[in-house]
RNA sequence: GGGCGCAUAGCUCAGUUGGGAGAGCGCCAGCUCGACAAGCUGGAGGUCACAGGUUCGAGCCCUGUUGCGCCCACCA
């Protein structure tokens, strides 16, 4: 170890995160450890496709939580030898970035449509270049390992090339088609957005009751309406078919206030009699059931809200042009005027709003691409049904399969300008329409100009390809073939439609094999006070924020930490767990780098009786020590292995601050300043052993510690992960050390009620045991062979006399205890008095009872006054 | 309307197949013990939401109730 080295580690009393990590991060880039060859078959190699996060996005605790796991995962998978890709990418984000954009125009006072579509996207691609790396860095700041040499994009020339080609495929199988059909339309985004992006509130309206004059009668009908402007649109009013009070009237027809357009009365099982009087006004053109039923009855479809939210040429000259908010004041005092309102009351029911704009949804028919779903859903069904995609815990199985066998079909197309532009042609001489990867010159028929379709793709769309085409397909590509299927997806449970169960569909439909073979659903980190973190309520908290004070590994401690199959709310006190645990093994590793003695040829000795060869004088601390080390290895691993990231976490931390610090180090620190041969290859074995454990789960703190070892030959970053290693476990070493920490414990438990003076060191006779010599040394007794009379007992050990205890304070003690005593003898008495019990009860449960109840009387015996 | 999840220490959460309730933080008391005061040692603190049931025995299994959260769904 050079001088500089040494010195830093003799004075640095705390491990600061700040300084280590960016050197860090840089010397892995460096040594190319994240970028794999494409060699090897899938099932030998570890890979795994980043959830590609927004263009537009910052790093949210989401982001970190994920992750985390994976970097947790993929580097455990990386120091095992496997070749390993962790696949980075971005997602073009149709809505959110052309918003982004379209909002710095208006800042300039332009517009996109004064810009035009080519300079528009132009302009969006420069400010994508500009701020789109933005989150990348920001994974670099978590640790994150993956292979930030090969970054992929939604929209980049090969990613670009698969939308296309599934595209036409699908189209050219029939599963992708352009129909007039009810979307949900997005006033906020201007565009049809898709069901799984509707969101629905509660929302209070009015409930108008409106009378329907019925045709060459005095009768009326009389339908609810929190919506009256869509009146306009009516082409039928429904009633049930075994509603008999409307029976004689069906086949009939209502004349429709201030339109006067006859509607035909139908009898629909969807009208439910009970529900206000029972009739129903029949809106196709926009209400989803209206629009189902009308064309079930052939019923005409009108629009009379465009587009823009206002009233169009169909509402008729009164409303044309209004907002649909003041059309609908505008129709209500028509209809009051006209003695058609019979009612209003207020209303509560729910209302789909856009996720992405949060404008009102608006229902209406327009022309869309749609894709079916069934064909593709039924193999994605089957593959989830036989586990050949597990998808964890348990219940989110059944979730996806309810979703999957429900599907409907998908509405493809955004009215955007930032997305793919939809590969379809249209010759508008002849009306020929052409579907292709690349953009045909002229038609084929008549040889006139063609035009491209105007809309884009759902996002969703391309990134439904994410697992493969970021490898490289449609092409035959090496990193397909090494890295595909990838292993395993973690996510939150929002986007398990919205992409998971489309990526198990495309994956199927394209590569021929799923996209993955697990897939984690993990919690979702709340607030603080237990709300959701959003950035509009406040209640986010930054991950770089916590980076920054606390450090990566803190902060990738404490999620994983946190982390549940149940939504948990942000801890603070678990990212300081992760920060003081940085602490606590920097300074552990200092004493213990800074004293071992070390020589080379010496680096891999193993203290071990079962290795004869070795040392086999090694004391029974360093194998209790090696054997407990060996235990955690082996839980610590299997845990992560079952994304039990939470429990791996808190028994690594137990190792190394109780085990291995709080007994181990203090039990061998004289040995340790001797400079020990046995102890310092132990503590060297241990540390080395520790540091690849927690590797993966805390990367920098372990690096820059490993970066000290004598043993060191390269990074830790790719050095051996801790592998299971039987011959260390040692089950007498276990017990024997258990039973003089037990004992140190009750002695040090006991000073403490009598109250004895902390550096005082008390006289006792230990009788029929040899208690190992760290006990004495730890719970501060001396142990005699004789002396005088006991004044009390621990266990085994008797206390002595000494002018240093408190005679009143043992005497208290002494009862106290007595009580205790006598409470456990009653109760084990009892149980055991009980026949049922000593019938019923298994045998070793009963005899374990009957040991207990011998142990607290042979106590009470010696206790006795 | 259907489905799922959650109620355990002051706080945030663990509790695997039923066999004397745990962790971290916080709190109390004591410690400048040659790594760490972001430390060390000891301690207090819980009718496991409520009511029934099954069982020799229930935080855990069953039924119901209450409260909170989430997802799905076309009742105007």
């Amino acid at each position: 170890m050079d001088d500089v080295r040494r010195k830093k580690l003799e004075e640095q009393t705390r491990y600061e995160p700040a300084e280590v990590e960016g050197r860090i991060f840089a010397e892995w880039v460096e040594g190319g450890y994240f970028h794999p060859q494409a060699e090897g078959p899938p099932e030998e190699n570890l890979s795994v496709a980043i959830p590609p996060p927004n263009v537009t996005g910052a790093l949210h605790m989401g982001h970190a939580l994920n992750g985390s796991m994976q970097d947790a995962l993929v580097r455990m998978n990386r120091m095992r030898g496997r070749n390993t890709l962790w696949t980075l990418g971005t997602d073009h984000a149709g809505i959110a970035t052309q918003a982004v954009v379209e909002k710095m125009l208006a800042a300039e006072g332009a517009t996109r449509q004064e810009l035009g579509r080519e300079a528009f996207v132009e302009r969006v691609w420069a400010w994508k270049e500009e701020y789109g790396s933005r989150i990348v860095e920001q994974y670099k700041r978590l640790g994150a390992s993956c292979d930030y040499e090969s970054e992929r994009f939604t929209l980049d020339e090969g990613y670009v090339r698969a939308v296309y080609r599934v595209f036409k495929r699908l189209y050219d199988k029939g599963y992708i088609y352009r129909d007039h059909y009810m979307v949900n339309w997005d006033p906020g985004s201007h565009s049809a957005i898709s069901d799984l992006e509707v969101e629905s509130r509660e929302v209070e309206d009015t409930l108008y009751s409106i009378d329907y004059p019925v045709e060459g009668s005095d009768r009326v009908l009389t339908v609810a309406t929190v919506r009256p402007e869509t009146m306009l649109a009516d082409t039928a009013v429904a009633v049930n078919p075994g509603d008999e009070r409307y029976a004689d009237l069906v086949g009939k027809h209502c004349v429709l206030p201030l339109v006067g357009r006859r509607l035909p009365i139908v009898a629909d099982e969807h009208v439910d009699p009970e529900f206000g009087t029972g009739a129903l006004k029949i809106t196709p053109g926009h209400d989803p059931n209206d629009f189902e039923i009308g064309r079930k009855h052939g019923l005409e479809e009108i629009g009379v809200i465009g587009p823009d939210g206002r009233m169009n040429e169909g509402a008729g000259e009164r409303f044309a042009g209004l907002p649909a908010a003041e059309a609908q004041e505008a129709v209500v005092a028509a209809l009051r005027e006209e003695g058609r309102l019979r009612d209003e009351e207020p209303y509560v029911h729910s209302v789909p709003f856009s996720e992405r704009s949060g404008a009102r949804i608006e229902p209406l028919i327009s022309l869309q691409w749609f894709c079916r779903m069934d064909e593709l859903a039924a193999p994605a069904i089957e593959v989830v049904e036989r586990d050949e995609v597990r998808i964890a815990p348990e219940r989110w199985k059944r979730v996806y399969l309810d979703w999957m066998r429900e599907i409907r079909p998908w509405c493809i197309s955004r009215q955007l300008w930032w997305g793919h532009r939809i590969p379809v042609w249209y010759c508008d001489a002849c009306e020929e329409t052409y579907v292709a990867e690349q953009p045909p010159e002229r038609c084929g028929a008549c040889d006139g100009p063609l035009r491209q379709e105007e809309d884009v793709l759902d996002t969703w769309f391309s990134s439904a390809l994410w697992p493969f085409a970021t490898l490289g397909w449609p092409d035959e590509t090496p990193e397909l073939r090494a890295f595909y299927p990838t292993s395993f997806l973690t996510t939150a449970r929002e986007i398990l439609f919205l992409w998971v169960a489309r990526m198990v569909m495309m994956g199927l439909e394209f590569p021929g094999d799923v996209p993955f073979r697990d897939v984690y659903v993990h919690s979702v980190i709340q607030a603080r006070d237990g709300r959701r973190m959003s950035k509009s309520l406040g209640t986010g908290v930054d991950p770089l924020e916590e980076i920054d004070r606390h450090g990566a590994d803190a902060l990738r401690f404490g999620l994983l930490a946190m982390s549940s199959t149940q939504d948990v709310r942000f801890s603070d006190a678990k990212v300081q767990q992760g920060a003081d645990l940085a602490n606590k093994l920097w300074n552990a590793s200092r004493l213990i780098l800074l004293n071992v003695k070390f020589e080379q040829n010496q680096s891999r000795r193993v203290p071990n009786k079962a290795r004869q060869d070795r040392v086999p004088a090694a004391a029974v601390e360093d194998r209790w020590l090696l054997s407990r080390l060996e235990a955690t290895i082996g839980s610590v691993t299997a845990k992560l292995e079952e994304y039990d990231f939470a429990h791996a976490t808190q028994e690594i931390y137990a190792f190394i601050w109780s085990e291995l610090c709080d007994w181990y180090l203090e039990i061998v620190k004289p040995r340790l300043y001797d400079r020990e041969e046995d102890v310092s290859a132990t503590l060297l074995l241990a540390l080395e052993r520790v540091l690849g454990l927690l590797h993966p789960i805390m990367p920098f703190v372990t690096e820059e510690i490993w970066s000290h070892h004598p043993s060191r030959q390269g990074h830790l970053a790719v050095h051996a992960f801790p592998e299971p290693d039987g011959s260390l476990r040692d089950p007498e070493a276990e017990a024997e050390v258990r039973l003089g920490i037990e004992l140190t414990r009750r002695l040090r438990a006991w000073r403490d009620l009598v109250e004895a003076p902390a550096a005082s060191v008390l006289p006792a006779r230990a009788e029929g045991i040899e208690p190992r010599e760290f006990v004495g040394r730890l719970a501060r007794f001396e142990f005699e062979r004789n002396g005088g009379d006991p004044i009390a007992a621990v266990g085994p050990v008797k206390i002595l006399a000494s002018t240093e205890i408190d005679a009143e304070a043992v005497a208290a003690r002494l009862e106290a205890r007595r009580e205790e005593l006598r409470s456990e003898v009653r109760r084990a008495e009892g149980k055991l008095a009980n026949e049922r019990f000593v019938e019923r009860a298994p045998a070793e449960v009963v005899e374990e009872e009957r040991r207990k109840l011998e142990r607290y009387r042979a106590e009470l015996e010696e206790l006795a006054e």
